[in-house]
DNA sequence: AATGAAATGTAGCCTAGGTTACAAATTAAA
DNA sequence: TTTAATTTGTAACCTAGGCTACATTTCATT
């Protein structure tokens, strides 16, 4: 049974379609993963912050559904990112970085739900779709579901 | 400076909006990412199997653009979930569960890619943005998707 | 001021997914 | 049949993000 069915100049790449379009979007996705996180971390942060007066470690756990540990770590990564302060032991805070991060996120996770309720998607499935679409959709998509709103 | 605002009662928790529904939304999204992969993994052996006549590990590598290393422990991973089968230095076939799965995932992605075409998303960006979503559509969202599509 | 519960931090282990470097198998072609 | 390129496999390492178990710090309440 032949291994291939194309034949191949010894010493050739066999050019297998590489679709360099697709494979960066793949490549985009799985870069994107890290900073999915960072984004619910700065939006929780942020959403503490206005609720209880501040964001402490545990309220985050609690809030992300993950435990203290998890939160720890994360944050450690965050504050090398430049997105929050912190002190052992102390309130976190959001740098101006994080709090535009946040407000970004903020509003364009507002936009995804209203879209998707405005298409008739019950509340609650909305709000869970939202949340995990809400990463992916590009500044063009969003202009296009804002556009849609308006139309209303 | 107080710990936190509120008082607490000793061995009490303190009951800060643990709002299920969120930390529901956020868990089942992290558990999601898993099958993710296995998605965009039997979507490509199927296309492969179809314009190649059979999925390699080298082919799968380019165009998920990654090395075939991680393609290969993935497969491994696959295999245990049943959704392929394999065998040394032989080609890549999806089982039954894992054809189900490839066909769903095209329909879905289909379906995506025409809705945020119909909202006027330029094709490139529109399957680009389809490549991170169709993940996080829930079949209420899609069949709302389909609802709109069908009304032009 | 002492104390004990809650909060925070740390050590160590797990899976998933990515990598480079090197070894072994396969097969097209000389 | 031999050979050499390609393909496949394996070892070892990295980050990210989960976890449990245990140590330490804070602070509200005695």
């Amino acid at each position: 049974m032949p291994r291939r069915i194309k034949k191949t100049v010894p010493g050739r790449k066999p050019a297998v379609r590489p679709s360099s379009q697709q494979v960066e979007n793949l490549r985009r996705l799985r870069r994107d993963r890290a900073v999915e996180t960072a984004q619910d971390y700065v939006e929780a942060i942020a959403d503490l912050t206005t609720t209880l007066g501040e964001a402490r470690v545990v309220d985050l756990a609690r809030r992300l559904g993950v435990t203290h540990v998890t939160v720890n770590r994360t944050l450690a990564r965050l504050q090398r990112a430049g997105y929050v302060n912190t002190k052992p032991y102390r309130a976190i805070f959001l740098t101006p970085a994080g709090s535009t991060l946040a407000e970004e996120c903020r509003q364009r996770h507002q936009t995804v739900v209203s879209f998707l309720r405005s298409l008739g998607v019950a509340d609650k499935i909305a709000e869970m779709d939202a949340e995990g679409i809400e990463h992916h959709v590009s500044p063009e998509t969003l202009a296009a579901f804002e556009r849609q709103l308006g139309k209303r």
